[in-house]
DNA sequence: TATGAATGAGCATTCATTCAT
DNA sequence: GATGAATGAATGCTCATTCAT
């Protein structure tokens, strides 16, 4: 046997996993102009034509990226949302829940993260669905009177993921503090700000 | 006559400001890559040979405009230190003046900041930069007293130039709130939080 | 059971048949170039290696259409040689007979024809070929009496041929004329001519 | 001086020149797919990019010369039109004189002729159009009374069509007969036809 | 200072054909 | 007999950059 001239249990599946992985590693360390089909099948051990077997185009492995990043993203925010009835002492501790599954995706998914959420000309867009998605959780949770009455909570939304993507980058990728620190954090900032007490 | 095949009044200086200014449109655009030198001749009426009579190359003039950026923000960045011995019901206001200079730079100067900030290579680099001073002056400020002594300004830092992206993209350059307006609900959030009071 | 991922009755013969036809349909459809041996295969429902196996190659099986449509052709052009000792009156209507056979598997084999008249490389040697036993028909029956001696049969011949390539694209494909009459017409015109009587 | 690392007086209009000649040698001779673009700059001494300097694609060279055929055989097969008038003595000769000049265009542009005849997509298109406007010609000639009266002229002008290209083919272009000399042959079998006298 | 003309180097994509099973 | 999977070898086209003038 000994598999001449095929690698190891590639079927058809694992080929296609495979260079979706390595697609994504490539995207994020290069971005998209700068990956090159050739490099990405190379480091798959594949010829450029397996490549066309699996993806349509270039631009379409990287749309797949894209896509999957924003459906888990998407998911993962509706499913923060507060339920009713929460006292207020619980409240930082119950946000915290679903804003650390976020960072926690992110912190296992660097290159889809990067892909989806830095470099990709739909990147505007994602972030403005999350916006949107925490936007409608947030006014739910002040009429439920958790939050101040007088803030715009769009805004606080837009701060919110502007908040993430930041400290994503600087704290979470650099391995510098943990998704459920992070959360913390942030909720403690802006449930409390910086005035001195 | 004299001028032909010339625009008018165009010697060297204006027209390498012209080049300048109309790869700024193209780079904020379409991004570095599908911005190519031929368009930006194009619309400058020039011929290729004669933009590289100015630029040393396409990276080259890219760079330029995001120095450019950097070096106007950092100095913005650097005023907006605050003066010791404020009191701290003047605080928001005073804060809100460096605040607001950087949100207006932001706003007349929306290609430069888009490459600066968004599209290119350095700007992770000139954000932390950016994150760097803030912090400093953060601390500094910390120090004297005007902010909770419990919070890593970096941290902090770091969530500020998040916001200002944010808000920037979504609101600035939307030209739905003004520069002076985003800066106070920004300080509002920041120094109070959200929590019901 | 037992017929599986295969079609109904789908034996060998029959499945090189179905090819065969398929691929006569894409090729006077699209062209040599232009049709694929991808797209022969799925119209037909086989796989690739399957093609592979009844045919040497994308050349061969469009040779093998070429080569059955110049052996038919042949066989009908040999056949439509006058019988000697004719009278004159009957000439038009015997040299008509022939004539229609070729017309009608002209209109029977639409898609033959055009591989074989039109778009192969052998097209040529094809027509060349045909010419040559016409004029030898037709020297023939010149020798008999039954056409002027001052003319240059192989001319003729040639001129015959391009006359019915012409005809058949543009009335016989077309369904505007049947066989026969435009058999008719094609003896009409190059028995008698346009003069004014 | 020595014009080095350029071809002797090759500027912008000859480099055209030359390379859309240089294609219809090779369209001519090899068909539109099996030219290939590198070919054809090949033997033009020039590069790639050039080539895309002076045509936008492969496809539109191809078109151009296909154009250009059209337009001077257009021009060529309405100037044939006879005038009014005409003593039937004449006839033969003055219809002589329009077909001789398409014939001679064709002699002298063999590889165009073939293009634009015998090789495009839009070659039917082509003698679809020369067919009818010759068949304006022969209808207008019938009503001046030069011809039979009880012959469709449509018919008539595909069946010239056929004639032409098929004796362009077999005897122009091998160079065994004279345009002039064709144009009185088939001037003779189509106006006297085949029959005994 | 300015340009008409040219190119080196590269890239995404295609397709007929063939193994190993 | 049949196929899932793979590929060798091209090919059209692009673009930043540079001469010769």
């Amino acid at each position: 046997m000994g598999q001449r001239g095929r690698k190891q249990g590639a079927n058809g599946e694992e080929r296609r996993a495979r260079l979706l992985s390595i697609a994504a590693d490539e995207f994020a360390a290069n971005g998209y102009f700068a990956t090159k089909v050739s490099q990405i099948v190379k480091k798959a051990g594949v010829t450029q034509p397996t490549f066309y077997l699996y993806f349509e185009s270039k631009e379409a492995i990287f749309q797949e990226l894209i896509t999957s990043f924003r459906d888990k993203l998407s998911t993962l925010t509706k499913n923060s949302k507060l339920e009713t009835g929460l006292d207020h002492h619980s409240l930082p501790e119950r946000i915290a829940v679903g804003l650390t599954a976020i960072l926690q995706f992110f912190s296992e998914n660097q290159n889809l993260t990067k892909i989806g959420f830095f470099m990709s000309e739909e990147s505007e867009e994602i972030k403005n669905q999350i916006a949107e998605l925490i936007t409608e959780n947030l006014t739910s949770e002040q009429r439920d009177g958790y939050f101040r009455s007088d803030m715009d909570m769009r805004t606080v939304a837009e701060s919110l993921v502007g908040i993430i993507e930041r400290l994503t980058i600087t704290y979470l990728f650099q391995g510098k503090k943990q998704p459920n620190e992070l959360a913390k954090e942030i909720i403690n900032l802006l449930l409390y700000g910086l005035q001195t007490k």
